[in-house]
DNA sequence: CACCAGGCAAGTA
DNA sequence: TACTTGCATGGT
């Protein structure tokens, strides 16, 4: 019998504590980040952030003025640069036009339908968006990563094959809408993700593990 | 040295 | 629709 949602919340904040996610000073910092951490350590994504604020650019009007070729310079740490800068200016395009800079009007509109504006964006995924939704605007939008699908497929609690919708759908229909706790939630499964998903791989010593079932964690086919 | 990290879009069949 | 490939730096 899988535990419930909560049961697997509970022991993971009882072990980790808050998390105090997301690592930014401004919504404006999560936006951008969200952007350059695709795919990406976040330490990186740190020395990036680091030269914008040097510069004064981690304000909407001020980064978009910036063009482009110097924008992959200020981000080249973060790899994968030159597309990261143009997925960049696609969401400052989008924040610049639509809401004239201002994070607080976008996030005037509903969680669904700026979830699909977002979605619109070239270089914004489900994944992107919803750390936007959440992180940077306060809404009740569950983030799903990849240390979320490999803490729940090594569990069986879902499949390696499921889907992002589908491990989404998983968290909504078993939580209450709740931005607070989807925030803590998301970033306990990325702490223990980290901890014991690779360094442990038969789970010794993790919070999770009398919750896996007989015969150990399922690997990956 | 190889391998991976808080994805996404474009190309192919 | 379902795979595959390109994108790229920095840490282990």
């Amino acid at each position: 019998m899988h535990p419930t949602l909560k049961e697997v919340f509970d022991r993971l904040y009882a072990a980790y504590g808050p998390r105090h996610w997301w690592p930014a000073q401004s919504p404006f910092e999560v936006l951008i980040g969200a952007v350059l951490v695709q795919n990406t350590a976040w330490q990186n994504v740190e020395k990036a952030i680091d030269r914008l604020r040097g510069d004064d650019l981690l304000e909407p009007h001020a980064l978009y003025a910036v063009p482009v070729e110097e924008l992959e310079e200020l981000i080249r740490p973060v790899g994968y640069f030159r597309i990261k800068a143009r997925r960049l200016r696609n969401v400052l395009e989008f924040l610049v036009d639509r809401y004239d800079g201002s994070l607080e009007a976008m996030f005037q509109t509903g969680l669904a339908e700026l979830r699909e504006g977002l979605l619109q964006v070239k270089g914004i995924g489900p994944e992107t968006a919803d750390s936007i939704l959440l992180y940077a605007g306060g809404l009740p939008a569950f983030v799903v990563d990849a240390y979320t699908h490999r803490v729940l497929a090594r569990h069986g609690w879902i499949g390696f094959d499921a889907d992002y919708y589908q491990i989404q759908d998983y968290f909504l229909s078993g939580l209450p809408q709740d931005a607070a706790l989807f925030n803590e939630y998301h970033a306990l499964l990325v702490e223990v993700g980290k901890r014991h998903c690779h360094k442990h791989p038969r789970c010794e010593g993790c919070p999770l593990a009398e919750m896996l079932p007989p015969g150990g964690p399922f690997e990956p086919d």
